[in-house]
DNA sequence: TGTGCCGGGAT
DNA sequence: ATCCCGGCACA
């Protein structure tokens, strides 16, 4: 139904091409940051665009969304109010909410073509529900896998600042790769609405229902019950409850603990940018700032005890302290600590840059820089025979220090 | 490809 | 300061 529209009128959107800048001011401000870092870890310029395109289409999405299922009301003025509201909310939504589930393996999908060549697809559409960060920058790390994503979505709660979710994200990310989307699993879903609401959890069929609900109990709108200025929208989650295996652990609608989140590997969990803002749009600062503006299309990884880095956060040059590849945070959980990274350590796609590939591609760097010789400063090199030369490997021992150490023969000096 | 040795890290 | 080595330039 309104998936169809949307989908099309994403498509078309698609071919528009919007300022990464524009799009983006906090990631380039990052970008300018750590651009010195970041020389060996360029990415190509198709990465880019993706990322860019997928960007877009969160953009596209709230749009779409917003004018299909949400008010237009209390978009602007707020926002910034909003924000910090929004950052208590994700901290209650994580321990009211169902926040993460294990996305079915889809070896059929678009994306996962790509990442097998450890090139990387920034899917960073992100499987509804959770917490990714897809952050559209030149941080996006190459070499960071986007795990193949879900196609059910799942909202844990809405917010203001993006009173999205009108589209399913498997969708959108097939969108960006013109792949057919299949859809089977629709079918077998059922959509509940269950409310947020503290110590309620109330689950009701319709979205029209729930929000009646929370406008009444919750809200206190008893004179206006039909009235919905949206507000509600925040304080419900859509679950899709179907049959599949994979979404049998999330039909419980308690919070699940995350080390339940990975089914086996390489089937990543995936935390959802649709839950934070995404860095499309702006952040409350210090819960998203390091994540939005260093975890660009990358889909932070849900960390138990398997295949991924736990902190500390890796040390890698070009990265900042969050960033996807070079680093991993930690939330403590109710139960055990959940960790985000983006290292993926083992599967032999999804390995992240490793120092050789850091240093070939300085080499590279390097080879279509400056134009040699220039300026050389380097003395000439002896004529003569020097240590090794005279004595031979065999006889290092008798090499003159210099010599031994690599450095200009002492002993027969030219 | 082997050699000389610069630049820089480790101790 | 000493030792060591990666890696570049050159033969």
């Amino acid at each position: 139904m309104t998936f169809t529209f949307q989908q099309e009128d994403l498509k078309r959107d698609f071919s528009k091409k919007i300022s990464y800048q524009q799009l983006f001011p906090l990631a380039m401000a990052e970008d300018v940051r750590t651009a010195d870092t970041k020389k060996a870890h360029r990415v190509p310029e198709h990465e880019k665009e993706n990322t860019r395109s997928i960007c877009l289409l969160e953009q596209k999405r709230k749009v779409v969304s917003s004018n299909i299922d949400v008010p237009p009301a209390r978009k602007s003025s707020e926002e910034l109010d909003m924000d910090k509201v929004t950052a208590a909310m994700v901290l209650t939504s994580l321990s009211t909410s169902p926040l993460v589930r294990s996305p079915p393996v889809r070896p059929n999908e678009g994306l996962s073509g790509s990442w097998k060549e450890g090139g990387f697809v920034p899917s960073s559409t992100s499987s509804s529900g959770y917490w990714s960060w897809s952050a559209p920058s030149d941080q996006s790390n190459p070499s960071t896998p986007s795990p193949p994503l879900s196609a059910d979505s799942f909202k844990p709660f809405r917010t203001p600042a993006q009173p999205d979710d009108g589209i399913d994200e498997t969708e959108a990310s097939n969108l960006l790769f013109d792949e057919p989307i299949p859809r089977k699993r629709k079918n077998s879903m059922k959509v509940m609405f269950k409310c947020l609401w503290k110590n309620c959890g109330k689950v009701l069929s319709t979205a029209a229902g729930i929000q009646k609900h929370i406008r009444t109990i919750h809200l206190g709108r008893i004179g206006d019950s039909d009235y919905s200025d949206g507000e509600e929208d925040f304080y419900y989650t859509e679950i899709k409850l179907n049959t599949d295996s994979v979404a049998d652990g999330l039909s419980n609608l308690s919070p699940v603990s995350p080390s339940q989140s990975l089914v086996s590997p390489p089937t990543f969990s995936t935390l959802d940018s649709s839950r934070t803002e995404t860095p499309c749009a702006k952040t409350e600062p210090k819960l998203m700032t390091p994540l939005s503006q260093s975890a660009p299309t990358t889909l932070y990884l849900v960390h138990t005890d398997h295949a991924y880095q736990a902190t500390p956060p890796v040390n890698i040059p070009g990265s900042t302290k969050f960033s996807p590849n070079g680093s991993s945070f930690s939330i403590s959980w109710q139960s055990p600590p959940v960790t985000f990274t983006g290292i993926p350590v083992s599967p032999t796609h999804n390995r992240p840059v490793g120092i050789g590939e850091q240093r070939q591609q300085q080499n590279h760097s390097v080879l279509s820089s400056p134009p040699r010789g220039a300026v050389s400063l380097r003395k000439p090199r002896g004529e003569g025979k020097k240590c090794r030369k005279v004595y031979g490997m065999e006889n290092r021992d008798m090499w003159c220090t210099a010599c031994r150490w690599k450095k200009a023969c002492q002993r027969f000096i030219d």
